[in-house]
DNA sequence: GAATAAAACAGTAATTATTATCGTTTTGTC
DNA sequence: GACAAAACGATAATAATTACTGTTTTATTC
């Protein structure tokens, strides 16, 4: 039986504020303003517990950390390949590929998952390296 | 100066060899028949070289370790969510959707990487956990 | 073919992200 | 308020990857 908790409430929240795509010791840092004795441990445990149940999504694809973003519905991240910094891309998700894609391999395919690979805005022409507070560092692809 | 290596040769033809984008640890363990001393820093290190001289691809969004691919051309991955195996999927890359992308986006869209998933064929009916040696875990998405 | 310097190696330690454990505190129900 | 389950904080453990170090290979020059 699920128990609320004032920590998972605030790690939502946190999430639903920010669009930067946080990873846990971001979120943790942040919390640690309020809750000056919370557990990066309790940081992992309500995420993945929010993500199981579905009300959260785990980026795995920008290169180290898993990022975490409070939007659950199917959308478009862009990558920047030098901060690493993750944006969202508004576009209409194309779900038509994933029965194109079906006549080509015998692999059932119930999704997808697009990741947009360039220069983020705040690192084009400047020489900067960083975007944010947590760089997972810059991305090959 | 970059001077030949017996064991770099080596973990290109093993990559060049499977299609099922092995991890540096089952790379490693291939290696091992034929280099009974290896180190697995020996691995990594060539991998990571071979992938910054743009001969190999790494893939980081298998959920868990990294996978490499010796395969540079742009093309898909299917990402099995019972077993975690990435296999290829043999479709012509819709390029048009970086600029399409671009129109939405004011960051610079220089690629894109699109990973299907789904439960692969090997999973497919079977009540197996495993597809290959080396399981890096389901994938949620 | 030996001498030499740079590159690569094997072995190992260190780092980083994440998960697991455990005794204590909080939450929801009776 | 009493109780049991859930969640917590602190810390240890795990796993993937990188860094370090003294030794061996490789390519070049003689």
């Amino acid at each position: 039986m699920l128990k609320n908790s004032r920590q998972r409430n605030s790690i939502k929240m946190v999430l639903m504020q920010r669009s930067d795509h946080p990873t846990a010791s971001v979120i943790y840092r942040e919390l640690r303003k309020e809750y000056p004795n919370i557990s990066l441990g309790t940081v992992y445990r309500n995420l993945n517990l929010m993500c199981s149940l579905g009300e959260i999504r785990k980026i795995s694809c920008s290169g180290e950390s898993d990022r975490f973003d409070g939007i659950i519905a199917p959308h478009y991240h862009h990558i920047c390949t030098k901060c690493g910094a993750v944006h969202d891309v508004p576009m209409q998700v194309i779900d038509s590929i994933n029965e194109l894609a079906q006549n080509f391999t015998e692999h059932r395919i119930t999704g997808h998952q697009t990741y947009f690979y360039g220069i983020c805005k705040d690192c084009v022409g400047k020489n900067r390296t960083k975007c944010q507070e947590d760089i997972p560092g810059p991305v090959t692809h």
